[in-house]
DNA sequence: GTGCATCTTTGCATACCATGCAACTTATGT
DNA sequence: ACATAAGTTGCATGGTATGCAAAGATGCAC
């Protein structure tokens, strides 16, 4: 059997599926190390081998050792800038991102495990958590982008705000989700994040 | 003249002095070389030399290279809890942070330039920008922590979105005013950063 | 299927980041 | 002035990250 069609992956050429795979395998070996020893005491070198790889070449896939514990889907923002460009026309922006966030996390969700100790080793290293939001910060530039040219606000400061927010929302969803896993499902925290930044952020009845 | 009393720092002791006042050459350096050359190609060794110390020293007062452009005050963090206990008791929780981080920033702003170039160092290398909120999640959690407490509402996940939209929304003011600073003062955008959540995020008017 | 062009991987050299440790210098309290 | 505590420094070490050139795959045309 061959593993083919990984995800949305069907990329004609050998070249590209063995770069998918290197680069999954790499992804994966980071994570699960992490969520075993802790990320701070996972080496390059470690994950490299478990890739079965060369150092050299994880430092082509990833720009920093972090990058390998955070990127989850390359072309992420690709899709999301689809969705938030397909939307229907008369729907406010907010929630527009709410369902194309939604859409992407639900997918990334079909892998279980993988997602559970994504989340965990976030929680356990806050500083990856808001790495996090740099790594996808340019995921953020595009859907700031992509709402930009949906409103013909270009260069303005309401889309990066709004992409902004949203990236929060999804890193704060996710740290409270990991702390929370038996009392709700991922979704339903961040569906409630975003009906608090939709209502202003009112107090909560005492 | 002996340039006492920095900043409430009228902190006793010749020890406590000299350590803050290496700790803010060090940062001075940090920037104003940044500012110059670019973040990436300002090595510790160049701070540490332009602020008369050693590279080990350096490190003695940083964690990493990255939070010596990132850092502004150490003790930011207890002002801001104690503004947000002291806030009268009837108003939203959101106006209590806008006022906090208000004068916070006001208080950052009385040092025009370095404030200035401060920005600009952050809008030229968005992975600090980034890392700002991560130095500042200590803070971030600490300001969730006094709010929880002023709302009694512990542990919850209110109080950490709130206190991680504020530091996003200081993220996102401050990048945009960095690009655009002939337009508006920096408050300005701030103040608008915050309506606009305090709004729910409306769509603006085309 | 042979052979050339292209892309990828890899090892090596190099530079920088970061930490522990021990020796040394400088404040502080009495 | 003295003993103690605190801060600084150099050195050694190990991990991170990049450029470069050689070797190994893959794709394509014929």
């Amino acid at each position: 059997m061959q593993l083919m069609s990984e995800r949305g992956a069907a990329g004609g050429g050998l070249r590209e599926r063995k770069k998918r795979a290197t680069r999954a395998a790499l992804a994966e070996a980071a994570v699960r190390l992490a969520a075993e020893h802790g990320a701070e005491k996972v080496t390059v070198e470690a994950i490299s081998a478990a890739a079965g790889v060369s150092v050299r070449t994880f430092f082509n896939y990833f720009e920093t050792r972090d990058d390998a514990f955070v990127v989850i889907d390359a072309d992420a923002g690709a899709r999301m800038r689809a969705a938030v460009l397909d939307a229907p026309p008369g729907l406010p922006p907010l929630e527009v991102l709410r369902g194309a966030l939604a859409a992407e996390i639900a997918e990334a969700e079909q892998q279980h495990e993988l997602w559970r100790l994504h989340a965990e080793v976030l929680h356990a290293s806050p500083h990856l958590l808001a790495r996090g939001v740099g790594a996808h910060m340019a995921a953020e530039a595009e859907l700031a982008e992509a709402i930009a040219e949906r409103l013909g606000d270009t260069g303005g400061l309401y889309p990066r705000l709004l992409a902004a927010v949203a990236g929060t929302a999804v890193r704060i969803s996710m740290d409270h989700w990991s702390a929370h896993q038996e009392e709700a499902a991922f979704l339903d925290v961040f569906h409630e994040v975003f009906s608090l930044l939709a209502a202003g952020l009112p107090a909560p009845p005492a």
